[in-house]
RNA sequence: AGGCGCGUAGCUCAAUUUGGCAGAGCUCUGGUCUCCAAAACCAGUGGUUGUCGGUUCGAGUCCGGCCGCGCCUGCCA
């Protein structure tokens, strides 16, 4: 590489005043409502606001899938499902991190300003190391500078996160802090965006909405089988008798109306006076469900059956994205004293 | 690299000591009950015993190789 003073990194080729943004979402495979409700819905509007750049992290999902066929998939299979839920490469940039093997430079570089100390706090490392004891790999543990590195090698400001996910964008901050007092001002320090995305809870009306545990409701699934799904969703468990009366705050399928109508006012007060049962609240939203996902369904499965037409997508982000990479690292490389 | 230990259902484990039908709890599925779901009760599904070979009439169990995980002692850029 020449050697040469940092190149700016401002003059993005997607020259833009918005403030860039930048989020990352692992590799799961088809979304499913919680998926949507929680993240994509956000990441569809935040497109027309900011420079949005979001990755489909397989370098992150490696340190629990060790499956090479299987992470494949569901990497093709998340990127599908994005651009069927609305994101629009010609308002975003959609690209999957192994495509822009940079990231890993720049985590590697970071992890040398980074206290050990500070990555076995984690909160989610220590729930993996509880989670899969058997398999306690160095990636879970630097997890969240490889994250660092993947916001701040674009010199992202902005990061779309849930609120529970803030100690971990804090972290972040705090990697580029110890950069910055240690080789100079280099990386703006990036700010959460609280998104008011609801965690959205599973069929089993306890836990939050995952693939892994199995309590999802599938939004790309045929009819019967979101049907199924939402009939089987746990409602209120005092409610016995059709004849007793419902509360909407706890039941789970009331909350889910709030995203699917402008009338759940109306649907919850029909609960909360046993003039509707659980039956009634339940086929509705189930096809309510159905009629709202329907095209995305159809987008959906266009794409799937087209790889090459997301694999065009995909390269074309990740392609865009290669100059800003290249400059940050090099001005990062001068900083360090590499060659 | 060497030493020790471990590997059995989706999960937690039993059966290994003394070779003799691979089992239990939870999860899951179905049924009863409820407007549904949950809970409760009843029933059922679920296995290449990590893998390859050997000994034996017979191997989850004994022996050897390999793979994986843990702990310990080293070596090294």
């Amino acid at each position: 590489m020449a050697l040469e003073l940092a190149p700016s990194p401002a003059l993005a080729p997607l020259a833009s005043e918005r403030p860039r943004a930048f989020s990352g979402i692992q590799p799961s495979g088809i979304v499913h409502l919680g998926n949507d409700l929680g993240a994509v819905r956000n990441y569809v509007r935040l497109q027309y606001d900011y420079d949005a750049i979001y990755c489909i992290v397989d370098y992150h999902a490696l340190t629990t899938t060790h499956d090479g066929t299987l992470l494949r998939e569901r990497t093709r299979e998340m990127a599908a499902s994005l651009l069927a839920l609305g994101l629009d490469p010609e308002h975003c940039t959609l690209f999957v991190q192994s495509d822009r093997p940079e990231h890993t430079e720049l985590a590697w570089l970071l992890a040398t300003v980074t206290p050990v100390s500070w990555l076995e706090r984690t909160p989610t490392y220590k729930e993996k190391k509880l989670n899969q004891p058997d398999d306690v790999n160095h990636g879970l543990l630097t997890y969240p500078v490889l994250q660092a590195a993947d916001i701040v090698i674009y010199k992202a400001t902005v990061v779309p996160v849930g609120r529970d996910q803030a100690a971990h964008l804090e972290l972040s901050r705090e990697i580029v802090r110890a950069f910055n007092a240690r080789y100079g001002p280099t990386f703006p320090e990036p700010q959460a965006v609280f998104t008011d995305a609801p965690v959205v809870l599973g069929t089993d009306g306890v836990r939050k909405m995952s693939k892994s545990i199995g309590n999802t409701i599938d939004i790309f699934g045929a009819p019967e089988l979101i049907r199924k799904q939402v009939m089987s969703m746990v409602t209120d468990t005092k409610r016995i008798l059709r004849t007793d009366p419902g509360r909407p705050a706890v039941c789970n399928v009331c909350q889910l109306h709030r995203h699917f109508g402008a009338d759940y006012e109306e649907i919850w007060d029909g609960e909360r006076t046993a003039r509707t049962g659980c039956v009634d609240t339940k086929k509705l939203l189930a096809e309510r469900i159905i009629a709202y996902y329907a095209p995305a369904r159809e987008r959906y499965l266009e794409l799937i059956s087209k790889p090459a037409m997301v694999d065009e997508v995909l390269a074309a982000g990740a392609a865009r994205l290669k100059p800003l990479a290249e400059a940050t690292l090099a001005e990062v490389h001068a900083k360090m004293g590499l060659r």
